[in-house]
Parts: structure tokens; sequence; C-alpha cells
DNA sequence: GTGGTCTAGACCACG
DNA sequence: GTGGTCTAGACCACT
């Protein structure tokens, strides 16, 4: 369910938080589904308690999920449109890598193959932890 | 010369690299083009030389730079090139991002505009630090 | 007759106790009037029958209840009494409220405009729960 | 500097969040200026450090700070903005424990003299925190 | 020195 | 069982 890269710069509760959202926005994840808990979890991915439950509260906090004390975690009912609005952002950062290459002078039909590439395997590609910003 | 972002989490020292890579392949600086001293360059930005000299030293270790002891720090004849092969690995960034935006639903025509619009501005936004990689 | 939040910090129990309150401080609930059964109520919310003999018992050592075993619950006769007392505690809060936003430099008028919108759509607003106490 | 109660529900990290914005928003601390680091404060107020980023972290994710690690912790150019546009939110607060009060057959004459209250002795019961809340 | 992350283990309140 | 808070102690990267 979790894919955890132990190495690399991406702090644990961070490839939680984000692999949490690509499945909500992608639909594996629906509103009102329940979350393992921060125990299951911490055991499924052999992490410490304490480091999902930071991921968990970042989640809660930006109101993608819920949580009722003892009966556990939910995915809110706006979550999708959250996630969604954020990851808007995204375009932010493709503009700059590509002004950078731009400026490096790599073509910019190099450029939208990648995008291409990467609109062809979503699926594949995103469930994978990234290996590192080389930038 | 230098526009470095205290706040964010990009450490100065990245800044320094990256910024200087971008000054070499973009012309502003050319191979056999001297560069700041350590000591001038820790005046300019008010940093630490501890930081500034582990970004020399990185830029050196990557051959973009050669120290000449005692006369200074060089641009390297084949720096463009070497830089130039290193931005390549940003495609890759690229893919990973427009892969998370299609399972976010985010049209691929966005993404290609996000494109268009990195390659029109280059010259303005790449000498900018960016706020924070929201991947 | 019970509208609880199973999300949001309040617990369930603390949610009933005070709900009970105000209906019997409201008239809605008399003295001598019946409490629903631990076991009805349970229904009613679909919650854990320990929560509510949580809730209940509370209610019965503040004195406001009283239970003949094999008989049922009710609402004793200084009930409305007692709890009118303890809500004069609210009034420390608002004061201590009133303290913070004065430092804030919320205008005192403001506040007092909030008193006003409260004792005018009492009804409506003290049944529903609130979202989150922000102190 | 710090007033911890060490017993009461609230938990420390949000005891150190508000008498963090309390100063703030009072003038006592201003943009620009540097907080404690986690580990001094962790002495002055003899808490684990862990806790005190907690908190600090929260302060930081709303705008209020910014860190530069390696440098420390500074309040930002708009904390206080943020910080009066978040206590906007008591005034819902206050609406609320209204409402109660009505129904509860408090006189509004009893809470508006509250709120006085509150503005005249602002200084003195800000800083202190608060035993608990009644409700 | 600074902030940031992680582990380990404990305790509490809630349901 | 659940989530939430706290402590203790460690490690890392950055300045």
């Amino acid at each position: 369910m979790f894919q955890i890269d132990r190495m690399g710069r991406k702090p644990i509760y961070e490839q939680v938080i984000e692999q949490t959202e690509l499945m909500i926005v992608s639909g594996v994840l629906k509103p009102g589904d329940q979350l393992p808990s921060v125990r299951a979890l911490s055991q499924m991915l052999s992490a410490n308690p304490n480091t999902l439950q930071k991921a968990y509260a970042e989640l809660e906090r930006a109101g993608i999920t819920a949580s009722a004390p003892g009966n556990g975690r939910f995915i809110g009912k706006d979550a999708k449109a959250l996630i969604q609005e954020r990851m808007q952002a995204l375009l932010a950062d493709v503009e700059h890598l590509s002004a950078k290459m731009h400026v490096a002078g790599i073509g910019k039909a190099q450029v939208i193959a990648a995008v291409e590439k990467g609109y062809a395997h979503s699926q594949k590609t995103v469930l994978q932890p990234q290996k590192g910003q080389s930038t």
C-alpha cells in the first residue's frame, strides 16, 4: 500500500503524506474511507508510530482527513478537491524548471516530450518514490 | 551577482552552486573567468565562509571550476557542457511531475502551457530563487 | 434529540452532557422527566454504551439527575439551578477571551456586537455543536 | 518569558503557541526578532526539545515565523496581521458562549460586564494561562 | 551553535 | 482498540 524510500532526502512522513494524497486523488481512497491506524501503519512500514502520527497530523491540519479519537481516522469529504487545488502549485515548479532548461539550451521539444512521457506512464511512475530531486 | 534566500528549505550553498551554474550555462560567466574569492563572496552575501567554501568545493569536484592555489578560482573549459549534461536530469523531474499532475486530473494542456511560460520568461525567472519545491 | 459531532475535539460524552444541560436549562426537559436509557440512547446515537454511561454518570455526580435503579433516570428537582450556577463560570471565559481580543487590537464594540448576536440567535445556535473552541 | 501550566488539558505546545502569538500581537515581539532556540527554550521551560519543536513548527506552518537552519528562527513580517486575522475567529466563540448564557438565563448585562472586565485587565490576565475551559 | 527528523517507550483520554 | 501528547536520546545537514 505504501512504498517508502528510507535513503534520499525526503523524510518518511512527507512520503506518507504524498502517497496518501496520490491515492486519494487517483480514487484508490475515497471520502469516508478509514485510514490504517498509526500503530498498524507503523508495523506495515516498520517505522515509528510518532513518525506516522506526524504525517497524519499534517493531513488533518490540511483538512484532508478527520480523526475521531477512539474510532480511527477517515478521509474527509472535500479531500480530493483540496488536494487538486494544492497540486496546481506544481505548475509553478514546471514553469521554473522549464525556465532553467531553456537557459541551459535544452530544446522545448524535449521538455514537452518528457511531459507526454509522464502522462503516458502516470500509474507506474507515480506510486514509486522518486529518487531525488536533481536540482 | 548572487541572490540568496536565507529562509526557505534550500541551503545557501546549493543556491550558490545553482546560480553559478546558471550563470555559466547562460553565458554570463565564460570559461577562464575568475570567480570571487571565498572571502570576498562571504562579504557580499554576508554568509559564513565555510558555507561558500562548501559550494566552491562541490563545483570543483564536479569539474566545473578549477583552482590555482594562490591565484584564485576559474571556470573550467568544459564547464558549460558538464552542466548541460547534468541538466538533462531535470527532464526526469518534469516527467515525474507530469505523472503526478495527470493522476491529479490536471490537464496536459495546462502543463504544456506552464512549459511555454517558462520558456518565455526564462531570464526573469531563473535568477530568482524559487520558493519551495512542492514535490 | 441529540446532535453529536463525531469528528472534532470535543468528546462525545461531553457533548451529551452539554446538550442535556442546555435542554434542561432552556425548559425542554423539566424536573421529573425521564431520560432515555443508556441502551436506547446508544442506539439513537449509534454510540458506544460506555460513552453514554459516562455522560450520565457525570450528570448524576453533579446532582443534576437521579437514577432509580430498575426504574430509569430522572431529572432532579434542582437541576436547573445547579446548571445555571455552573454556567456562571462561562463569564470567566468571556472575560478571558475579551482580554485576548483587546491585546489583539479587536475593538470592544465588535465583541459586544458578538454578544448581542449570540443573545439574538440563541435558540438556533445553541443546539448545534460548536466546531472548535479556538482558545 | 513563558508561563506554562503542566496540569490542565491544554497541551504544552499549544500554550507556547498561544503565548508566542500574544507576545507578537501585543508588540513584545516584533517582526525580525529572533525566537529562543528549541534547545534554549527547552531548558527555560524544562520541557523536551521535541515539544517545543512542535510548537515552533506550527507557528512556521502558519507563516508566523520563519526558520533559517543553522541560524535560528525569526518572526515573520506579517506575523501580527496573520494572528489578528485568526483572532477574529474568537468572536464566534463569544457569540456561541453568549447564546448559551442567554438560554441559561444569565443577563446580557452580566456578559457585557465580563467583556468590560476583560478589556480592563487585559495585560494582567492574558499572560497567565487559563485554568480550564469550563464548557 | 542552529533546525529537522527519527526512534523508543510511556502515559492519558476516548469509545 | 483508537488518537494525542510527552520524554529521552540520537543522528544529520547547515552555518
